[in-house]
DNA sequence: CATAATTTTTAGACATGTCTAAAAATTAAT
DNA sequence: ATTAATTTTTAGACATGTCTAAAAATTATG
């Protein structure tokens, strides 16, 4: 039986692999986790006797093929669960966050059958990210982060990449929500910051925000 | 914070004081959690100095203001879940109480007044058993076991007092659920078993299952 | 009411997951 | 290519919750 901790492990490997690519390092499970690294070292070694991870010393790890399964069943998880409290229980998307890390580690395969049934087979959660499918399967769309965007185009956010209460509360007061309309008018070389029209109104963002917005060129 | 753990026990101790009375035992505890009782009476130890129970050694204990308000916060969470997968994803009665047990232990007061209002407000859940409201309040309604009717009375389930798969399938297959009508015909000296008429149709059920249903008689 | 049976507690051990401090290995820099 | 800085691992400790075996207290019995 996986317990509740090594599943925050794989969750968090998987979240480095998916944004880092490559072999993960002690050090950023560390820092993921809020353990220290001496922690780590020792949860690897259980991992690995579960071919959970593939790793050799000093060398860094890679979720095994079993291991990367149930990560992304974790991941699975969250988002259905998020998706059911905004969609169904009308919390806002700021909050659902914490609340979904514990109800990530509820075991029960038809649990969450009949959770993706219920809220009609989602493919995004309130967030706009993708929900693993049931076998596994990531879905993808064609978006850009808005930071990478070429000046004077027009978008929808179709996403966020930050799951993080102060930062959905700072989009929330920019009335950024998923759908929301956005064009690029300019991009302040000093900071990288952005201005950009949202729904008609003009403001201003900085790069480490526009980061983390998802958008689809229209 | 309470740990899961210590949740586990308050509710066993609720569960033996709702169904017994009196001062709870440290083997009654054991039986019902089904761990040693040296494990118990270490437990029992922590409980006490976080005043979540009284207890003298040697003497029993019971659950303190604080600690009884826990215990019925977790049966009142536990009864919610249960109603929303029975009720919402279509689990059937038998199957729920396990992930219940999880789900029992998910922390947000939040998320519990939201469930409790999107499911809107139940008093009972799916097996008939009371869901104690937001301030611990049990509903409570005029019922009597089966086995105490008097004979030629008929009556209707409103619930049963065993939250146990084997039974509750037994019980499908006998075509008893919640709502039935049931009238008690001849209570066979010999063993205690009845013979009861359900929907028309007679049927022989023992003393130890005529006990956990709950009649109301009409 | 003294002994037997039962219940409860203590003692000591173990598994899990955490920590700090120090050692070992790797990577970076001069 | 040594030395310095960083990363990773090991060593030893601690807290939680569990266990078995044995001691202590209570309750039941002849």
């Amino acid at each position: 039986m996986i317990t509740f901790t090594e599943e925050n492990y794989l969750k968090a490997i998987l979240s480095i692999s998916l944004n880092e690519g490559g072999k993960v390092s002690t050090n950023a499970i560390s820092k993921e986790i809020g353990t220290s690294a001496a922690s780590v070292s020792d949860m690897i070694k259980k991992l690995q006797e579960k071919n959970l991870i593939n790793y050799q010393k000093y060398q860094g790890l890679e979720l095994s093929k079993e291991g990367k399964k149930k990560a992304i069943n974790i991941l699975r998880k969250h988002r259905l669960w998020e998706t059911f409290l905004v969609n169904n229980l009308k919390f806002n998307w700021g909050e659902v966050h914490e609340l979904a890390e514990q109800l990530e580690h509820i075991k029960s395969p038809e649990l969450f059958d009949r959770l993706d049934s219920y809220l009609g087979f989602p493919k995004f959660d309130p967030h706009g990210e993708p929900i693993p499918s049931k076998k596994g399967i990531i879905p993808s769309r064609n978006t850009i982060p808005l930071n990478k965007l070429k000046l004077k185009t027009k978008g929808i956010v179709l996403g966020v990449t930050l799951d993080d209460k102060s930062f959905l509360d700072y989009l929330t007061q920019l009335k950024i929500s998923i759908g929301t309309n956005i064009e690029l008018l300019e991009r302040i070389s000093f900071d990288k910051s952005l201005s950009i029209k949202i729904e008609e109104k003009i403001q201003h963002i900085s790069n480490e925000v526009s980061k983390h917005l998802l958008i689809k060129v229209i």
